[in-house]
RNA sequence: GCCGCUGUAGCUCAGCUGGCAGAGCAGCUGAUUCGUAAUCAGCAGGCCGAGGGUUCAAGUCCCUCCAGCGGCUCCA
């Protein structure tokens, strides 16, 4: 009796019951075996040593299918336990999953050191070079009780499995509890990296006790290790704190943790961004308001922060109340929204607000300008009918669309749903939740959902974007808020002569300039669009006698209300060029004896080689019109 | 807030098992007037994160605190 694997390409081979998935897969393809790390069989994942029983269908995986690279990471985990292991004895693993980077280890054991994950390493490299196999088991599972007696974490994964007969993969000595698949041997995991050691919350509860997470990602090869480890480096180049700094756009104090404080030229930044939205604020139908950067507790107890944002407030005393810094301008446009009677003939109302906000983030999250306590939003409260709803959501979305495509970013969608202790009743969280789901739909767009990490007062679309180092940040947010204005007592009378409690949509684009511009510095690498630059063009004269040709052009521009400096001749004209380059400034323009003579400009435009020598006139017009035009390149 | 690591000139970093605080860049002064990413010379710049302890002697060893970094929790 034979059996029928059937591959990829259509190709069937017949062989006997218990041939081994890698045997067929020799047969289909022998050159390809050197990457082939496991396989898909009936698609479910296997052992490439998993005999075959049954006719079905194979298909290899190699690093670099999705799968096949998790199962990769997944062996690198193991190999990282084992090596714990045989360093610290007593250490109990819990789980060690693939993530996007890489994988994680966690352990309950004492805390590690430094030194402890270099002894790691050497195990690491002594199991890679004894091409140690991973080898799999199936067994009762009342004998893994027994096998795992000592390891309370893996008899609680015991204890929720619901099938009768576990299977276990060994890597010499050490025996874990695991689905699988692996990759066949410690050989596979040559590029093996280890990223560091830190301390997580077991089960992700604060007040849970603590593990060791080992982290690091694994690499077949030395070589496309070493890729990894170039490119991270670029990366960290490209770090904002460190650009913020250089650039002289934003400074941080000791005296002031998570207090960034712009400098001159991020101001220009600033100020730059606050212009491009307040322009479509304009043309939106927003109108600006300006509210107390304090209220009173009895403000933050009616909008229902006091119950659930207190410890994220940060307050004081004035005449023996308590006041809180605000952390939303939400309170303040309700406020204002109470303050007279309100028709429906007014709706929607949109009122925008960049105001200071205050959130006592804990210390340990304060991260550069994207995780600070005092920030900057571009702010917006929307006061609509229930039938204002969509339109006005399908309008923000519209104007993420563009903004985001504005910058050159790629950005994600995510949807928050209701979290646990929300205020309101479920039915109506519900329909919120629905509305902005049916819209995310309706927009076409590819979102996640998240669930329980909504507002307390309602659902959100939030805005996703990653800094160099792949870490997400939430920039934008809608929020569709039934709550608040309820609490607040709103209400407008409507068409019917009846009065009606209005709907509020919470909603920033940008998020807050610190958080955006960090992001946007990292995905530049500095490299502001003109106009967005605080200097946008250096004018160079080579020597004194150019003075006078330069001097004009600075002019030229500066009536334009371009942001030009010029750098005098004592230095080297390379070293001026130079010096430019480092600030990253968009248009340098030289001028020399042929300049001066032809009336011309030699313009030196970032990102591109050589020069454009250009009729001084010209040479206005391109930069003037890049900058009017918020191009994203010079 | 939790765990680990780090803190030396404005910036990037040397400073060995405790024995006189250093370099490069940036800054200032002078010379050089230059054709597209570093001209040369000189000068100045320090409570070695803060406080306490051990020692004849502490940048170095120990303790506490502060800040930063990487994760976790939390979030724009």
């Amino acid at each position: 009796m034979r059996i029928a694997l059937t591959l990829p390409d259509g190709q069937q081979f017949e062989v006997p019951p218990g041939t081994s998935a890698s045997e067929v897969l020799r047969l289909w393809n022998p050159t390809l075996s050197g990457s082939v790390l496991a396989a898909i069989y009936q698609d479910r994942p296997i052992d490439l040593a998993t005999p075959l029983d049954r006719s079905g269908s194979l298909r290899p995986l190699t690093f670099e299918d999705r799968a096949g690279r998790d199962i990769l990471q997944h062996s690198s985990a193991h190999l990282v336990a084992k090596a714990l292991l045989e360093t610290v004895p007593s250490a109990l693993p819990t789980h060690g999953p693939p993530t996007d980077e890489g994988f994680f280890y966690d352990f309950d054991v004492r805390p590690l050191t430094a030194d402890d994950l270099e002894a790691i390493r050497t195990r690491i490299q002594e199991a890679i070079h004894l091409k140690e196999p991973f080898v799999r088991r199936e067994l009762p599972i009342d004998e893994a009780r027994r096998l795992f007696a000592a390891n309370p974490h893996k008899l609680r994964y015991l204890a929720d499995t619901p099938d009768p007969v576990v299977s276990v993969y060994s890597t010499g000595s050490f025996v874990d509890l695991c689905r699988g698949p692996h990759v066949p041997d410690t050989s596979w995991l040559a590029g093996l990296h280890l990223l560091g050691v830190s301390a997580v919350h077991d089960g992700g509860r604060e007040d849970g006790p603590m593990l060791q997470r080992i982290r690091g990602v694994g690499f077949p090869t030395v070589a496309l290790r070493d890729q990894y480890l170039r490119q991270r480096q670029e990366a960290e180049a490209r770090d904002h704190r460190g650009l913020a700094q250089r650039l002289e756009l934003a400074l941080f104090l000791e005296e002031v943790p998570g207090f960034p404080i712009w400098l001159p030229r991020g101001m220009v930044v600033v100020r730059e961004l606050e212009r491009y939205v307040t322009e479509h604020l304009a043309a939106a139908g927003y109108s600006e308001v300006r509210t107390p950067l304090m209220f009173p507790q009895s403000v933050f107890e009616t909008s229902g922060h006091w119950e659930h944002y207190r410890e994220n407030i940060f307050l004081s005393t004035v005449d023996d109340r308590v006041f809180g810094w605000k952390p939303m301008n939400c309170p303040g446009s309700m406020l204002i929204f109470r303050s007279r009677s309100r028709s429906y003939r007014e709706l929607p109302l949109r009122w925008a607000e960049f105001a200071p906000l205050h959130r006592r983030e804990a210390s340990g999250t304060l991260h550069g300008l994207t995780r600070v306590r005092e920030f900057v939003q571009d702010d917006a409260h929307l006061f609509v009918t229930e039938d204002q709803i969509e339109p006005e959501i399908r309008t923000l979305l519209e104007w993420v669309r563009s903004a985001f495509t504005t910058f050159r970013f790629e950005w994600s969608y995510e949807l928050s749903t209701r979290p646990p202790g929300a205020l309101g009743d479920v039915a109506q969280w519900t329909a919120a939740e629905n509305t902005l789901r049916r819209l995310l739909e309706e927009a076409n767009v590819p979102y996640r959902i998240s669930p329980g990490e909504g507002a307390f007062y309602g659902p959100k679309i939030d805005i996703h974007l990653k800094d160099s180092l792949g870490r997400p940040w939430q920039t934008g947010t809608i929020q569709l808020d039934y709550q608040t204005p309820k609490r607040f007592g709103l209400e407008y009378q409507g068409a019917d002569g009846q009065m009606h409690t209005p709907v509020v949509i919470h909603r920033t684009i940008l998020g807050s300039w610190e958080r955006f511009i960090g992001v946007l510095l990292e995905h530049t690498s500095g490299r502001l669009p003109p106009w967005l630059s605080p200097v946008q063009v250096r004018v160079l004269p080579i020597a004194e006698a150019h003075s006078a040709a330069a001097q004009a052009f600075l002019e030229g521009l500066r009536q334009r209300g371009i942001r030009v400096d010029r750098s005098e001749s004592t230095e080297s004209l390379p070293k001026r060029i130079r010096s430019a380059e480092i600030e990253r400034i968009p248009y340098i323009a030289v001028f020399g004896d042929r300049e001066a003579q032809d009336a011309t400009v030699a313009l030196r435009i970032r990102g591109t080689k050589g020069s454009l020598v250009v009729p001084v006139a010209e040479g206005i017009a391109r930069i003037e019109g890049a900058i009017r035009s918020r191009s994203f390149d010079p």
